[in-house]
DNA sequence: GGATTTTATCTTGACGTCAAGATATCTACT
DNA sequence: AGTAGATATCTTGACGTCAAGATAAAATCC
């Protein structure tokens, strides 16, 4: 199945082997095919998600909101633990969904230093819609995976991964 | 060895079955992984090069040079078919290099809307040593891999990688 | 109850990226 | 030769991100 053919990654490590002998290049090929593939995937995820008006971050705040379900709120802090961005990146985020009324900022009456960041009725309708466009495109996207393939994978994924979190 | 173990995306996937059951989330769980995976690398990969006082950015295009061989000279042209980003990025990474000292522009006398860029001799000390330091990074990040996990990996991404390029 | 430390969020400035378009040069055709 | 189209690089303006620090409010400690 065509798995011995050269693949971009492939030129690269031929070329290093040539340059640079002494160099164990076999990490280097998983962790650059890691890498590009994650910058397609990243791609088609944000064309798709742009049909909604939506980018990829945008989308990452209001499904985090939508998947905590009702009353569909939580504090910044809440949704920086779920995100892996900074703090910084998430005031960012949260004010240009406010901007576009998909989410507001309420206050806790409860720790005034806090805040809690609800869904409208706008943004739980746009991430609805989002989502279902978004899941039937990772179906898309891993369609030349059998089974098997998914299952091991998801197997290596997660077991390199609990390396890091 | 834990694989039954919650991990974040597990707790995200969990989220999504609660609220939506109708959605297959099997993919999201690859995806999900394969992007806070790549995530983690990229920080990892990016601390080690910024002790040799290069960005990842740098890092590749000086690389790029250095695994071509000598004269270690390629243009902008084929430095962008290497490396998946944009021409204005391009530019951008190459002018950072230029002002470093790490390459320079020369004139291509065959083409003149072409241009070559070459490595220095700093680019080249400077590439060769952090190239050292960032293949055992890598295989640093790789250790809890066996061999068999390593082989089944990459094999699984190169078969997804090539439904992409 | 007042001072200190911790927590939660936001602000600032810098960087890397891209898409779209500008510029300069080359190629091919008449 | 002259013109039209193709090619190679660079410019511009907008985003998303981060680290570091600012601000404000709570919690803790004496």
């Amino acid at each position: 199945m065509d798995e011995d053919k050269q693949d971009h990654v492939d030129r690269i490590l031929a070329q290093w082997r040539r340059e640079r002998p002494d160099l164990d290049v076999e990490p280097m090929g998983i962790l650059g095919r890691l890498k590009r593939l994650g910058t397609h995937l990243g791609r088609e995820v944000e064309a798709v998600l742009l049909k909604h008006g939506l980018s990829t971050s945008s989308f990452d705040v209001l499904a985090t909101l939508r998947r905590s379900g009702a009353p569909h709120r939580l504090s910044p802090g809440e949704l920086l633990e779920m995100t892996m961005v900074s703090s910084g990146t998430m005031t960012n985020r949260i004010d240009q969904l406010e901007k576009a009324g998909f989410v507001e900022r309420i206050v806790n009456p409860d720790d005034r230093r806090s805040v809690l960041i609800a869904l409208t009725d706008k943004g739980f309708a746009t991430v609805e819609e989002a989502v279902g466009a978004h899941v039937a495109n990772q179906q898309r996207l891993t369609r030349n995976l059998t089974a098997e393939d998914k299952a091991a994978f998801d197997r290596l994924l997660k077991k390199f991964l609990s390396d890091f979190e």
